[in-house]
RNA sequence: GAGCGAUUAGCUCAGCUGGUUAGAGCGCAACAUUGACAUUGUUGAGGCCAGAGGUUCGAAUCCUCUAUCGCUCACCA
């Protein structure tokens, strides 16, 4: 039988491309992203536990892909949830300048249409350029992230180098700097010689290579022999280091030597250091301090001398035709085919070695000293019972105020944080929080504001995760006490990818542990990368990419959401494959399709009983109910979804659907199933919503008997 | 070199704190159906849970070792 009144719409199969658009409109139209509209209009208790979560700003350079789409399917999930759940609800939208990545983009396209280079156009004309680009392709980031149904609260949108931000920064400087956290040094550093910047530890990354290892002595003369990669360095030798336990060396300890070098007067001393392998090559290490770390402690050590004979191009500053202004690959030609004239090497060998290169430009990285800013790692802060920022670091994970989803990258994190050196935070690129410090002659100032006449401000810029590390609490309106920080902060849940652990999760908890004493998040959930259908990396040079937007034109948003989150665990790497959508296309079009058979049998609210089967039918929905519950409680957002999902399509319409038809018949039993059905369904589109928020809103709307205008902000209870 | 993870059906993966005959999706085979369903349904085939030892009344799950793959970290010059 057909009582039921169906609307129109329903009788044609689920079309997400009509649907879409206008849903997302009224979402964002009744104001309820904002969690302070929510209590203002009773949906959500005025003392309600708030629970916040900040969306990692995307780089202003990006367009989305499926690892955006994957984040921004897991927080809405959680989100909306939290929300239906009846907590004061926040997630906070944004973007990020990517200082370095986002200058060196707009400088290579300049490059390519003018043929200019930055110091063409200069600092002012570069970032004029550089902010009209930001400006086009944040409005389209903003764009691209609605078509998801992200109920991001609009209203908060933050963006890294705004002006409350720049604030925020300029202000955590200060206060680093005053608290002694913040030291300039002239040091060995990081350097990229194709960025013309330093860059921090943690944006090298190595390759491997073939390298020849070439054994050889200074001279004829010189008593020890040295093995080297990179024997163009040895003209900035002034020691050679060996084990003090080193019997065959020994008895040169303490002795100095002159030689010239390829053409280079040297002066070398025979030190004994403890962190020199007595076993590799010949047991004695060429100490080369200003282009070398470990050789720069050496250095260190032993009170010696720091020539620097390289160059910021990677060029020899040193020597005479043969090296001078040479590039080192050049100039290690030019040393070996010297050595080899001398008679002076004694092995040559291929060895396996990873190479530091820039992790942006891809330039090999050259040690080299320079002038630079650092924050201090390992400095006592009184204001923090005298702990140092490592220990702040460390302390909220060993104690469990912070948990981090999967707990085996506990060990990754105390790793890094174990090997953690001073974090080099200055960059000599133009785009970027400038350094607040101020220099006339000899003076030295910290100041966010020019300290008077005459005063020239530190030319560099900040390294762009110290202001993403203020993330938490910057979009939050510090440094004022504001409202907002009081309610929101220490945010809930962080959800982010493990690549970013170091970067970005590591720094927020420094940041907030120092300047306001607490942990940024109580949660951090780490998802893993997507993977095409073979587990190859999605790139443009693959020709493998798999564009989420046009995806969700073709299958809809909801089958995007669900074929990210189903089957992937967190941590774990997953795969993305165009079957896989269209397969949770047809799930959100056996919704439509369940709704319009239980629409057209329902006639309205009856006052009936069920039946002891129909009771037990409610009951078992009821179990599934609290599983799913529970599940997303855990953030274990994948089995959730399957438990949804198989439920649905394998209980609700293969079993319990069919089984009405000739109860639905029957003038006995037909009130009751209609009932059960509307009930099940109904509540079904509750625990659906936050993994395919746009069918179900839709069909929530195509419901008689419903006491929401928006089933987004429909309450959902456990049992 | 160190650390971490993975190894479960043809493919992609779930399986939380050990507990009856080991699960899903896709794929495959047969049958049914024009059905609420751009199809869908029913049934089925297919797994010594990488290997070897151990703990236990009981192990895919805990421990040890081995193998293969992957990731991260590292200043062996």
């Amino acid at each position: 039988m057909q009582n039921g009144t169906v609307p129109e719409k329903l009788l044609k199969p689920y079309n997400p491309t009509e649907e879409e658009p206008s849903i997302y409109a009224a979402w964002e139209q009744s104001g309820y992203f904002n969690p302070e509209k929510m209590i203002a209009d009773g949906l959500t208790a005025p003392d309600a536990e708030p629970f916040t979560i900040v969306l990692p700003p995307p780089n202003v350079t990006a367009a989305l892909h499926m690892g955006s789409a994957l984040m921004l399917a897991i927080e809405d999930i959680i989100v909306r949830y939290k929300r239906m759940r009846g907590f004061r609800t926040l997630w906070i939208p944004g973007t990020d300048s990517a200082a370095i990545a986002t200058q060196s983009k707009v400088e290579k396209e300049i490059q390519k249409s003018e043929g200019k280079s930055r110091y063409d156009l200069g600092r002012e004309e570069l970032l004029r350029r550089i902010d009209i680009f930001v400006e086009e392709t944040k409005g389209t980031i903003i764009n691209q992230t609605k078509r998801f149904g992200t109920t991001l609260d609009w209203s908060r949108y933050a963006y890294t180098m705004d002006e409350k931000r720049y604030r925020a920064v300029m202000e955590a400087f200060k206060r680093m700097y005053d608290a002694g956290l913040i030291y300039r040094a002239h040091k060995i550093v990081n350097w990229d010689p194709k960025g013309q910047t330093t860059i921090s530890d943690d944006e090298i990354v190595y390759e491997p290579r073939k390298a020849t290892l070439y054994t050889f002595k200074y001279s004829k003369d010189f008593p020890i022999a040295i093995s080297t990669t990179r024997p163009e360095t040895k003209v900035g030798d002034v020691a050679v280091a060996v084990h003090p336990d080193d019997n065959r060396y020994a008895s040169y300890v303490g002795n100095e030597y002159d030689v010239t070098f390829c053409g280079v007067p040297i002066h070398i001393k025979v030190v004994a250091d403890a962190s020199v392998e007595k076993e590799f090559g010949t047991g004695a290490l060429g100490v080369t301090p200003a282009h070398s770390f470990i050789d720069w402690e050496i250095a260190d050590r032993h009170d010696l001398p720091r020539p620097q004979v390289i160059d910021e191009r990677a060029k020899m500053l040193v020597g005479d035709e043969r090296l001078q202004g040479k590039k080192v690959a050049e100039a290690r030609e030019a040393v070996v085919t010297w050595l080899r004239e001398e008679g002076l090497i004694e092995k040559e060998e291929t060895v396996d070695q990873n190479i530091a290169t820039a992790e942006r430009t891809g330039g090999i990285i050259e040690p080299l000293p320079k002038l630079q800013w650092f924050v201090d790692v390992h400095k006592p802060i009184s204001t923090r019972g005298g702990k140092t920022l490592k220990e702040l670091m460390q302390e909220p994970i060993a104690s469990g105020a912070i948990t981090i989803i999967p707990d085996y990258f506990d060990k990754t994190y105390f790793h890094w944080i174990d090997n953690l050196r001073d974090w080099c935070i200055s960059r000599q690129i133009w785009f970027g929080h400038r350094i607040p410090m101020w220099y006339k002659g000899d003076e030295m100032r910290c100041s966010i504001d020019s300290p008077g006449e005459g005063w020239e401000q530190d030319p560099d810029v900040l390294d762009t995760w110290f202001s993403s590390a203020l993330w938490t609490f910057s979009t939050l309106s510090w440094p004022d006490e504001s409202n907002d920080l009081k309610i929101y902060h220490p945010t809930s849940l962080l959800e982010t990818g493990y690549d970013i652990l170091f970067f970005w999760v590591a720094r927020m908890i420094l940041m907030s542990q120092f300047h306001l004493g607490e942990v940024p998040f109580k949660t951090v959930y780490l998802h893993g990368l997507v993977r095409d259908a073979k587990g190859q990396k999605i790139s443009k040079s693959l020709g493998n990419n798999i564009d989420p937007l046009e995806m969700g034109a073709k299958y809809g948003m909801d089958a995007v959401r669900m074929s990210l989150i189903a089957g992937m665990a967190p941590g774990t790497d997953s795969k993305i494959s165009e079957e896989k959508i269209k397969g949770y296309k047809h799930f959100a079009n056996k919704l439509w399709n369940i709704t319009r058979f239980v629409l057209t049998n329902y006639e309205g609210e009856h006052n009936v009983t069920l039946s002891p089967n129909e009771h037990a039918l409610l009951d078992e929905w009821s179990e599934v109910k609290k599983k799913i519950t529970n599940e997303l409680d855990a953030y274990r957002l994948h089995t959730a979804a399957e438990t949804a999902y198989h439920y649905l399509w394998h209980t609700f319409a293969d079993v319990i659907i069919e089984e009405s038809k000739p109860l639905l018949a029957n003038a006995d039993t037909g009130a009751s199933r209609q009932k059960l059905l509307y009930t099940i369904l109904s509540e079904s589109l509750i625990v659906l919503h936050p993994f395919m928020p746009f069918v179900t809103e839709s069909l929530w709307q195509l419901l008689p008997a419903k006491n929401t205008s928006l089933l987004m902000i429909t309450p959902w209870s456990s049992n």
